[in-house]
DNA sequence: TGTCCACGTCT
DNA sequence: AAGACGTGGAC
């Protein structure tokens, strides 16, 4: 501990819910988590030193609802075959949707291209520096500008995802989680806390640590360097009844039901992409809105054609919809947004 | 086994 | 500005 004063506070504007903090605790507090980063970062490779920009912002979109074990194969995969934005412009978006695999929210991937697309036309196939220019591409937000900002061009920006907010308001204002949204008074209160120094590790440390120790819901605070420094810890690890939790409802709703379309049409793809055939990757849109009752033998026979893991996908969507219409409706939707194609012979990739 | 969980962007 | 958006792994 250093002996300054402990009523010096910053002048982050006061904020409700989030305490003035005094300078000497944000400093033990900004050494302690980059002391921490600095022994225990994983070593993803998207952090090392020559990790280029482009490579960085693949990571952040494709890590935005998704853990980096699931990432890892994806990242490594997409940067061999599309090392700069112009080559993921260039890709067929069926190549790309296929590429994404199970990633989850396959319009993340069409909203990557697009951003691609805009950096090859009106970037000089170069990712822009400038939080305002990297917000204005699709598909990247306050969280994405801030941290490409930071991770890749080494800016002082305030990155703010849901392991930065938890960490934080652990720390400083002992409280179990922040509210949901992300207010402009929130994004001011934790810039006052970035350092003018090491704001990178800062950044980075703050973000691993939410990830890996001071998580949501088993903290291991026995293995936290700010266990000493934390107000939550010291105030007893309160919870916030306040907080719901919100669990999302899945099964037999239209999100599982797009999914399973979903990989119908990648497993296709994936097979039978062995002519330019539009037949070839297209799959009966009859074979996945029929009702049940009125499959036909020919109907058999069409698919005991396809391959076993085609089957299984399209069996998958008979087994959530037997009736058809909803899977219809939601082919609807999957062409106007434009993660599906119609074909003269059914459904598929666009 | 299922239930819970992750939590940024867009509209 | 509350709710939609996908998936698989942890518990």
């Amino acid at each position: 501990m250093t002996h300054r004063r402990t009523t010096q506070v910053t002048r982050a504007p006061q904020t409700p819910g989030l305490p003035p903090v005094p300078q000497a605790r944000v400093a033990d507090v900004q050494r302690l988590v980059i002391d921490w980063f600095s022994r225990n970062a994983r070593p993803l490779p998207w952090r090392e030193p020559d990790a280029s920009a482009w490579s960085i912002l693949v990571c952040e979109v494709m890590s935005q609802q998704t853990p980096v074990a699931r990432v890892l194969p994806r990242w490594r995969e997409w940067m061999r075959r599309w090392p700069s934005p112009a080559d993921l412009a260039a890709a067929p978006p069926s190549d790309v949707l296929i590429a994404w695999d199970s990633l989850g929210y396959p319009r993340r991937a069409l909203r990557l291209q697009e951003t691609a697309a805009a950096i090859a036309d009106r970037h000089g196939n170069q990712v822009p520096h400038e939080e305002d220019r990297l917000l204005a591409l699709p598909g990247v937000g306050a969280y994405t500008a801030a941290a490409v900002a930071s991770f890749a061009y080494g800016r002082r920006a305030v990155v703010l995802d849901v392991n930065v907010r938890r960490v934080l308001g652990r720390v400083f204002a002992a409280v179990e989680h922040r509210p949901a949204s992300l207010t402009a008074a929130e994004k001011r209160w934790a810039g006052a806390l970035v350092p003018a120094r090491e704001h990178v590790e800062w950044n980075a440390g703050a973000m691993e640590l939410g990830a890996l120790i001071c998580t949501a819901r088993n903290p291991d605070c026995d293995s936290c360097p700010l266990a000493d420094a934390c107000a939550w810890v010291a105030a007893g690890k309160p919870s916030d009844p306040t907080v719901v939790r919100r669990t999302q409802a899945w099964a037999g709703t239209d999100r599982q039901l797009r999914g399973a379309i979903m990989k119908v049409l990648r497993t296709a793809h994936d097979e039978l992409a062995t002519s330019d055939e539009e037949q070839a990757v297209s799959i009966s849109t009859h074979l996945l809105t029929a009702p049940t009752a009125e499959l036909t033998a020919d109907d058999a026979e069409a698919l005991a054609r396809l391959s076993e893991p085609i089957r299984k996908a399209i069996a998958a969507v008979r087994d959530l919809d037997a009736d058809g219409t909803r899977t219809a409706r939601l082919i609807d939707d999957l062409v106007r947004d434009g993660l599906a194609s119609r074909s003269s012979t059914g459904i598929r990739l666009p």
